[in-house]
DNA sequence: CTCATTTGTTTTAAGTATAAAGTATATTGC
DNA sequence: GCAATATACTTTATACTTAAAACAAATGAG
């Protein structure tokens, strides 16, 4: 075949070539990683002073207010990407507060669904207007017309990296 | 000047058009957030499982290894984007486990200089290296040749936002 | 049926994060 | 000088986060 005895087509690369591929994935993680935590940081800043909130706690209603019948408890884990155990006082909070219920299925009592309430819909959605807001406020200046285009990158990253995780 | 009653160059924007971008900025955000969570969640589990060892601790490591003749103290909450507090028991942890050194400076008795030991050097290089691997590993599927290309779009968004966020 | 295993959730221990208040040292205005 | 302010850092209170252990209910094998 039309392998090139010097140039395999994909691994081993050369030793220079691997290390400059090395530094340039080095730096796409740390643009990624300083790109998010600015953004978060100021959302969660605004989050606080405007409605005493917290991230997480938004993003549980945010999953809950996609859902009008609820939602089985265990499936707020694996949507948010975060631990099982970390939920729960999250969880009992917004339960506590009035946002969300938390009821025992019948057919299966380990099992809980949550619901959001009317007021936690409601606030919920003052909340989604703001958020919504502030992002555009943040990412005003970056031409709209590119917008989609280093969405789909960025999802091929995912995919990619999702798939690395998974092989072994 | 050239520009037509029904389309101002910038704003306001039409309510379509308007809410089509607010859309399109919440996909790169959900995109970006989790690209960032899923990466971090690798990266963080193998740090744990090979070296016992915490991502802060890491990065406040890989500042100081830049640094041979050490850094004031203040530099690294600024650097790590993270509040001042949060580094007190980190660089606390790192002096008590011999990793980093941390003296008053004479100047300014208010400042403390952090510098790294020579075993805190020995180790950083050992974890860098698997650190380097393991994201290669996870970034392998993507291509090489777009690697700079999207980093070179994440740092323009980076400046966008850090400018949204500067103005007002 | 009964015991072992699995599944859904909570608890615990340790670490990370912020904001806000506190402490100590420097600097500045007068 | 010396009081007011500013700076560098730490402490405190609160919240999020994970991993691992614990617990309770359901399922499955015999």
């Amino acid at each position: 075949m039309a392998v090139a005895k010097e140039s395999p087509p994909v691994s081993p690369k050369s030793g220079v070539d691997q290390e400059a591929e090395y530094r340039a994935q080095t730096r796409l993680w740390l643009r990624l990683l300083a790109c998010t935590t600015l953004i978060e940081g100021e959302l969660r800043r605004r989050f606080r002073e405007e409605f005493d909130f917290t991230m997480p706690r938004f993003d549980v209603l945010a999953q809950l207010d996609r859902e009008p019948s609820g939602l089985v408890l265990g499936e707020l884990p694996k949507r948010l990407m975060v631990s099982a155990g970390n939920l729960t006082p999250i969880v009992d909070r917004l339960v506590e507060d009035g946002y969300i219920t938390r009821t025992p299925s019948n057919l299966d009592r380990r099992v809980q669904i949550v619901c959001m309430t009317v007021e936690g819909r409601k606030a919920f959605r003052r909340m989604a207007k703001s958020h919504g807001s502030w992002l555009a406020e943040l990412l005003a200046g970056f031409p709209a017309d590119r917008l989609d285009g280093l969405t789909s990158e960025l999802d091929e990253l995912k995919g990619v990296v999702r798939d690395a995780m998974q092989k072994p």
